[in-house]
DNA sequence: TGAATAATTGATCGATCGGTAAATAGCGTG
DNA sequence: CACGCTATTTACCGATCGATCAATTATTCA
């Protein structure tokens, strides 16, 4: 077999087996479930440690969608329907059993996978979900979120997440009946719905150095490539 | 020492220590960080195993306070006013350090303790906690929650799970600038609010089986001890 | 105090596991 | 076919780790 191909399903194999048995697993196992011998590992990488870095690069990389920081800035969608979209597809595009598992892993450990996760997290989606969110109360401002705002939107993101805890941590039936294979719309957009008109509720009214502009205005205004503040 | 005291000492370091090191963690270091022998464990403990098992049962047991029934059947208190109180306390005393990094290495390996501890919440839990929605909605119904209504319920119990997944295995540090030294209550009532609020506006008024009462009639009628549908 | 008993340790075994290296099988090329 | 190179395996090393047990120290009690 080519040297590339064997790699690919080194790589392959380690992701499935280490996202199951964590990285305690035993090498002389993982070759097996490839079906080659363990010393046959270290003909392509060097050591244990190594191939766990690879795993950790591959299953974090491209697990962002770039077309998410377009859909999350469209300026034309209303925020219901963006968040919506865009958590149906995170939950079924990022929350996989193998990048979950692993993050856990991750978590449980060192943590090198999580915080750059989380570093990304806080990034590229929190501001713009913060900022649709403001958008959503007719409200634009560039202000720090409040904590009280953030916990707000983490309990929505946390509430998410623990889809894929069900699922592939604690190993339940989680409710699929939904439409395609994945998360159902419905329920996805229960929850957003549940979070934009409490974010109404609590935030409501712009007060102070914000500003406040008419809805229809807004909505139909192009958004400037926003500055994701820090 | 007695041998209860030292059973005892060993049980707390090995709480602490397998909650940190996961349960590869070698003995040799359990034993140094109470400071004895590694064989002495064996004096106390015919296996590893054994010890592992006796952990499992001393993070799990009593972590469901029994004043939490009581709470969440008492049919004087507001809906919102609970929800909030119970959750507040669950977070600071159900989701621990020991208990939850405990819940999440056993969640990714045997199931052991995560199955016992979802069978619990759906057995004294989750019912409740739809009932309690339901009352909010001025619907009295013992029928079998559909997957929406689970799903939303899902959310906000996730949304607080998340809190102590941020905490104590993604080692963030979570907003804690409320009153009492844990979560802030107020953040607390958002969520709850969010949750109950969107709960009415998806499932609003009673139809077809369902039996509707006036919510004054309702919120000050003793509520029967509640059979928990399955 | 001293013998009996309990608590604790040190030494050791055997299996596991990451890593190494020599031997072998496979394969392309002149 | 033979040569050379790469892919792969077999055998082995050394450290780790759960487990055992005889030896040693501490404790109890007559």
């Amino acid at each position: 077999m080519g040297v590339v191909e064997r790699e690919r399903q080194i790589l392959d194999g380690a992701i499935q087996f280490f996202s199951v048995h964590g990285f305690n697993g035993q090498l002389r196992d993982l070759a097996k479930s490839i079906g080659v011998t363990h010393a046959l590992l270290y003909h392509y990488f060097p050591t244990k440690q190594a191939l766990i870095d690879r795993v950790y690069l591959e299953v974090f990389e491209g697990r962002w969608r770039t077309e998410w920081d377009a859909l999350l800035d469209d300026p034309d969608m209303a925020v219901e329907d963006k968040l919506t979209a865009f958590y149906l597809e995170y939950v079924t595009i990022t929350l996989t059993q193998e990048f979950v598992r692993i993050l856990v892993f991750s978590g449980l450990t060192d943590h090198t996978i999580t915080d750059r996760f989380f570093t990304m997290l806080r990034a590229r989606l929190f501001p713009r979900l913060i900022r649709e969110t403001r958008r959503f109360r007719d409200l634009v401002s560039r202000a720090k979120p409040s904590e009280r705002e953030m916990e707000l939107l983490m309990g929505l993101h946390g509430g998410f997440f623990y889809i894929s805890m069900r699922r592939w941590i604690y190993a339940q039936d989680v409710y699929s009946a939904g439409s395609h294979e994945g998360y159902d719309e419905q329920s996805v957009r229960d929850r957003v719905r549940a979070y934009l008109h409490a974010s109404r509720e609590s935030f409501g009214a712009a007060t102070g150095t914000t500003r406040k502009r008419p809805a229809k205005l807004y909505s139909t205004l192009s958004m400037k490539p926003v500055r994701l503040d820090r």
